[in-house]
DNA sequence: CTTATATAATACCTAGAGGTATCATTTATG
DNA sequence: CATAAATGATACCTCTAGGTATTATATAAG
């Protein structure tokens, strides 16, 4: 039940980042708060500046920053970018032609799951997750990493 | 949220074979009826059988029945064998550390769709999967695959 | 205008889940 | 007891998510 990584990834640098959420943050930064694997990371910030999370700043100085306000950005969005197959209605047996029509027997109990998940996703925003940031909460852990 | 490749094969043989739960079933059936590559259904099931969930009957005539009360087997049961990581209880963030001291903020609703799931899981028998598929729900589909 | 420091693009590598292929073993039956 | 029809064991192949490596490009600042 648990996201892939660059789920995982996307949501650890967008809650990171929400938390002084106008000024910019360096790859580098990132790397050095979250434990994401370098290049790895390097190239999930340039995804998730052309999919418009982020914008970035080239050149020295540079960096990325996060566009638009943490209250519109949902963790549903989120992943509806970076894994797109997550929340797709597959059948709890995966069989293919298990639809409205005629379905499996765990169809209801299995979309009421899938109705758990998406609820919570549609309904956390970065503003939340910001939030309880502020209540002994981790949202990152602050393991330091070499580079690779 | 979907289980892997290996577990909705493990459901489907289990929950077709469920419908006469005492005679014998061939590899030669099972993949004629769920649409499993031939191969690796035979590897599955000789993993099932030595998980004990069926016992096999070697030799010509030979199959495969399920070793048990409908009852008795869980779906929870299953995964445990066929997939062990699927509940294990990951961070909503991937996080390593978070545990019960210092929790991501996602940690409690997480923990609930986890509940959800393993509830699910753990009161889903055999039996009721058999007893839902007399009303009109598909367990399995009929695809006719060749083998390779 | 050169340099240092940042991101962008692109191509390649790797481990593991899923899938195949082959040969060995068991046993019912003529 | 020979054969056919079943499962058992084992080794290999393949595709993709995740991870690396390298080179190109942008820009602040001395």
């Amino acid at each position: 039940m648990k996201f892939n990584k660059t789920t995982e990834y996307a949501f650890r640098i967008l809650s990171y980042m929400a938390i002084e959420e106008s000024r910019s943050y360096s790859v580098d930064e990132i790397f050095e708060k979250l434990h994401i694997p370098y290049r790895y990371l390097r190239k999930l910030m340039t995804n998730l500046s052309k999919s418009n999370f982020l914008y970035s700043i080239q050149g020295k100085n540079g960096g990325y920053k996060i566009s638009g306000k943490l209250e519109d950005i949902k963790l549903l969005n989120l992943i509806e970018v970076v894994d797109p197959d997550y929340l797709v209605s597959n059948c709890f047996f995966g069989i293919e032609n298990c639809s409205r029509e005629s379905t499996c027997i765990m169809h209801d109990q299995w979309d009421g799951v899938r109705t758990h998940i998406n609820t919570i996703l549609a309904n956390t925003s970065l503003a939340d997750i910001k939030q309880g940031n502020n209540q002994n909460k981790i949202v990152l852990n602050t393991f330091h990493s070499l580079k690779t």
